[in-house]
RNA sequence: UCCCCGGUCGUCCAAUGGUAGGACAGCGGCCUUUGGAGCCGAGAAUCGUGGUUCGAAUCCAUGCCGGGGAGCCA
């Protein structure tokens, strides 16, 4: 084990003080130089990209340091779980890359060993049955600056308690009745340990165990003992946790039982996104969105559907570290994770968003020529291959502009520019409709510069990329902006809830789009870069007929900036 | 008001008493058959005040600011 702790690639990974505890443990021989850790989610929502900071971290973790990690799931609230949440966590941690091989779990697997341990901790005197209704426990619990006072109930004998704590596991009372309480400290500045309650009743029908219990365990009482079973050794949860610790530590002690432990760090936070499983579920329950898996959801699964890879997600997991700040990362590095990551892989072809019809004049009529075009400069292995050119082209609107700007240089009359992987054209005339709109671009070209080289070495300012128009295939093309229009969605407007943030532009359909033809053959989830407008990825509504596309991200696009720029200038 | 946890470039993370460094963003340049990619460059920070020390982002005190906490949720 001190191998691994010396080896390079331990020393090559950043630092952040979870790993710092964790080498250390290691040094001090704490957990016999095992780690051992879990991922813990409720399956109460669909996985969001918050949950694959903690996923990297825990699975990352053990794979540093050869050691294993749990998926367990916390499910010990029957009213809010569904095995459709099961399903889609374990698909999404598997997207992610990891594997928990044969140790997949649930706390409800333990519902037996922590009831017998709560009878122990009873005959212990260690926990009471208590009357109190919801309402009188929080009145008794006191307040900030008050202590709590102690439950009426609180010294029941401890034969009555056993008692009436089977009679609750047995049914006969009814929801919200009685509880089970750790008897601790009502006067402590920590609520936590204000005689928590361990068990509730409700008669609840439970996503695995079924109506076998109508008693079930807090999420306090369970967490630790659930690592305790196992032999978890580092407990990694969200900053939230931080004042349930004593509590956590408490419940092991008083049982006996091996001893985990836990380590707080801070929750993922981006900007222009909301990451709570609450507001989520609300954004698909009003219709916000299409469903879990909208490509403008932060979940893994629309985040998957949008086209990002898991690579690229867990080079942004690894790069915004992991600390006790609350920070908020801007969502420019999440863009420039997967645009790192898809520039090396993607397949390059041309596609027209916003087609504009291009006649080349002195081009023959009925000729088809093949031309050469690259499929990956970043990747010679991807080959070349072959796109059809010919005399009516479509090139996109935004590439002429009939009275350019002097930092424009694309099409525009009398310009000459290269078509891409094609030749070099000239603009020669317009075709304008009643609105005074360019519909049509007509040009000469230049037969020597076939393939897009002037053997003459004149230069061109510019490369546009084209399809031809009769080779062409139309397709959907779903264009996506942040789902919020504020940094911060959370922020209120005017005592308005967070949907007020939404920013309404955030889809926008292009409904008839040209690509390449090389592209009719593609398959759902395959993922694209469009020369010069960014990567996409083919979406699962498309059909056999109609290719639906949605973009990932753009590219980098240094042109918007100057154009913002003169904008900016000629409004002042 | 009481308890807990934090405060380092615009943002996020490092520096573990010894030259404050990296990434993203922004800016300038080079290169380019993608205004992409790549390459180069400059700029940019230790919350305030005291103290300990030869030496403090780091340790101590205090103030300020931010986050979390009064579920039979997790």
């Amino acid at each position: 084990m001190t191998d691994n702790i010396n080896n390079q690639e331990t020393a090559a990974r950043p630092s952040n003080f979870v790993r710092d505890i964790v080498i250390e443990d290691l040094k001090t021989g704490k957990f016999d130089g095992r780690v051992h850790t879990r991922f813990p989610p409720e399956p109460n929502g669909y996985l969001h990209i918050g949950h694959a900071k903690s996923i990297c971290l825990n699975f990352g973790l053990a794979e540093e340091f050869g050691g294993k990690c749990n998926l367990r799931f916390d499910d010990t609230n029957p009213c809010k779980e569904e095995v459709e949440y099961v399903d889609s966590i374990i698909e999404d941690v598997r997207w992610l890359g990891f594997d928990w091989e044969d140790r997949l779990f649930y706390a409800s697997d333990y519902f037996q060993q922590l009831y017998d341990w709560a009878v122990q901790l009873t005959k212990a005197g260690k926990a009471y049955v208590c009357d109190l209704t919801g309402d009188e426990i929080r009145q008794y619990r006191g307040t900030l600056t008050e202590p709590g006072k102690e439950s009426p109930y609180r010294n029941r004998s401890i034969a009555e308690n056993l008692d009436l704590f089977e009679r609750m596991k047995a049914g006969e009372f009814p929801d919200g009745s009685r509880t089970l309480r750790a008897k601790i400290d009502m006067a402590s500045p920590n609520f936590n340990m204000r005689d928590p309650v361990m068990y509730r009743i409700l008669h609840a029908e439970h996503h695995r165990t079924g109506d076998k219990w109508c008693i079930y365990p807090m999420y306090d009482y369970t967490h630790g003992e659930s690592d305790s079973i196992e032999r978890i050794t580092h407990s990694i949860c969200t900053l939230e946790f931080e004042d349930h610790r004593p509590l956590y530590d408490w419940y092991v002690e008083q049982l006996g039982i091996y001893h985990p432990q836990q380590i707080e760090f801070d929750r993922l936070n981006l900007t222009y996104t909301l990451l709570s499983k609450r507001k989520l579920l609300a954004l698909v329950q009003n219709k916000h969105v299409s469903g879990w898996d909208d490509p403008r959801m932060p979940t893994l699964s629309g985040i998957r559907r949008r086209g990002y890879t898991p690579e690229a997600l867990r080079t942004f997991c690894g790069r915004i570290g992991v600390s006790k700040t609350n920070g908020t990362i801007e969502f420019g590095l999440l863009e420039h994770a997967v645009r790192e990551d898809l520039n090396k892989r993607a397949l390059r072809v041309m596609a027209v968003l916003r087609p504009l019809k291009v006649v080349i004049d002195n081009y023959p009529e009925d000729l088809v020529e093949e031309m050469d075009a690259v499929n990956n400069p970043e990747d010679p292995a991807a080959g070349t291959r072959k796109v059809p050119f010919s005399k009516v082209l479509y090139i996109e609107q935004d590439d002429f502009r009939e009275n350019p700007s002097k930092q424009y240089y694309r099409l525009s009359p009398g310009r000459e520019v290269r078509l891409r992987y094609g030749y070099f054209v000239t603009c020669t005339s317009v075709v304008k409709n009643e609105q005074d709109e360019v519909v049509e671009v007509h040009c000469t070209y230049d037969p020597a510069t076939r393939g897009g080289d002037a053997p003459d070495g004149r230069k061109v300012k510019s490369t546009i990329h084209w399809v031809s128009a009769a080779h062409a295939i139309a397709a959907e093309v779903r264009l996506y902006d942040n789902l919020f229009a504020r940094e911060n969605p959370n922020e209120e407007t005017e005592g308005r809830d967070f949907t007020a943030n939404l920013n309404p532009n955030s889809l926008e359909v292009v409904a008839d789009a040209k690509l390449e033809p090389s592209l009719s053959n593609a398959k759902p989830g395959a993922g694209y870069q469009f020369e010069r407008l960014g990567y996409f990825c083919v979406d699962k509504d498309s059909t056999p007929e109609r290719l639906v596309l949605n973009r990932t991200v753009t590219l980098r696009d240094t042109w918007v900036k100057i154009e913002k720029a003169q904008k900016g200038k000629g409004a002042k």
